[in-house]
This record gives structure tokens, sequence and C-alpha cells, in this order.
DNA sequence: GGACTGTCTTGACATCCGTCAAAGCAGAGA
DNA sequence: TCTCTGCTTTGACGGATGTCAAGACAGTCC
């Protein structure tokens, strides 16, 4: 059996369509498994789901640090740290020296392509 | 005595109706993402993210585990560990003792609700 | 009933993760 | 330039996670 490596080895994320059928249309490659796990990872933290959410709802998808910061019972650097596993993720931009943050759409349309179910055909 | 902890007793996730607007909307709170975050995280290992995927994509959602464990190159116990992260987490169902697991695709709906991100407005 | 097959559970271990305290560093204002 | 403010990085620690080996358990077939 080959091993049948898709040709979308290399995922661009930071494409502005949706790379990969929905998950329960076609068995999802390794390799697709393998780029986007950490950006659904970076979102199974309560903090860092509320983070993205209050950047990527904020005016413009932008949103300040210092008022990311005092929403939550945490303390600076912790806040910094979700952060950059956000922006590792690929899933929010920082400028500068990280005073703004920027939301990415384009990686939430991706993961939301991916998780889309078509309507329960019959109940 | 099977332990068998009732998965997510605290928001009703077997709903088949979306439960939250869109992140990029409105701030997610904190009780809904204590509630949904464990959801992403599930689906943060790129095994689990590929077992979601072969099981919400096999005929009738449903699948045998004989068939998900030879496709990784882990050892069984480990595909078990995996397949009960998932059923905790409300995306997978299990009868029986487990041959079969069935996909909860109303649990995919609303996390596809929640990253669904309206198109890029001007470009 | 007895043995076999296949899955789950338990225990153990290395690694990763979330958190904080302390230190480093970049802009802003005087 | 100097200082002040605020975000980031580093180091450390407790807890959670991923993995496997060994044992336990439920159906199935004889």
């Amino acid at each position: 059996m080959p091993k049948q490596v898709a040709p979308l080895a290399i995922i661009d994320l930071t494409a502005d369509a949706p790379c990969c059928p929905p998950l329960a249309k076609r068995r999802v490659p390794a390799e697709t498994a393998a780029v986007l796990a950490p950006a659904f990872k970076a979102l199974g933290d309560p903090v860092r789901l509320q983070l993205m959410s209050m950047i990527a709802s904020a005016e413009g998808g932008e949103a300040c640090v210092c008022d990311l910061t005092p929403a939550f019972d945490l303390t600076g650097p912790t806040i910094s740290h979700h952060l950059k596993a956000l922006r590792e993720a690929g899933l929010v931009d920082a400028e500068r020296r990280g005073t703004w943050v920027r939301a990415r759409p384009a990686i939430l349309r991706q993961l939301a392509a991916l998780l889309t179910v078509e309507p329960t055909p019959a109940g």
C-alpha cells in the first residue's frame, strides 16, 4: 500500500482559503494533522480561548495587551506566555514589541472548515 | 463498578443547536471557555485529530477500534487512551466495551460555529 | 464450561504545560 | 540622556500528558 502522500505536505496557513476538506468528509492525513493540531491545541486552554476571542472580537481584530491582562487573575508574564503560544500557533500576530496583537482570521477559517459537518441527514 | 464518568455534565453539548455565537463576534465568557476548551484540547493532538477524522468520515460515523489501531505506529493501550480522551471530551461515543466508536457531530458543529469568521470584508 | 481474541485499565516514566518571581529590554516623556 | 512604565524572557516548580508494559476483563467459538 503506497503511503499516498497528499500534495499538501506543507500547508500554507497564511493562505486565505480553506486548505482542507472537512474532517468528517475525508480522513485527515498525518501531515495535515501535524500542522493543524497545534492550532487546536493552542485553543485548548480556557485562558487562550478567551484571549483569542477578545482579540478577534475587538475593533479591527486588534487588541492591546494592556486591555487583555487585567481581564484575568493571572500575572503579566503568564498572559505573555499564552499570547506567545497563540502567536506560535499562527492564530495571532504581534507588532512592535507585542503591545498590539492582531487576530489572523484565515487560520480560524481553516479550523472551522475542518470541523464543518453537514446538517444531520435524517435526525 | 465501572467509573464511566459522565462527560460534560456542565453544559449540554449534546444539543444539536450551536450554543454560542462565533468567537470573533462576541467575547467568549469564562464558563463557555472552560467547557469548550477541553474539546479543542482533545483535538490538539495529531493522533486524536486523525482518529476523530477516521471515525467521523467512516460509514455512518462509526468505526471499529480494530480498524483504527493499525493505522498508527502506536500500541493498543495508547490508542485506547486517546479514544478515552475523545470520549471524555464528548467528541465520540462508545458502545459496549468500546469495540465501536461513534462520532458526535453536534459537538463538531458547535466548535465550528465558534470558529466561524465572516469572509474578509475587503480583502 | 473452557480457551482464545481483542479491548480496557493500571502503574510507571519521561516529557510537556501552566504558573509565578525575577531580570532584561524597548518606547515614552521630561 | 535619564528615568519610568510595561511587555517579554528566563529559570524554576508542581501538575498534567503521552507512551508503553503488564494485567484484567468481556465476548466469541469450540
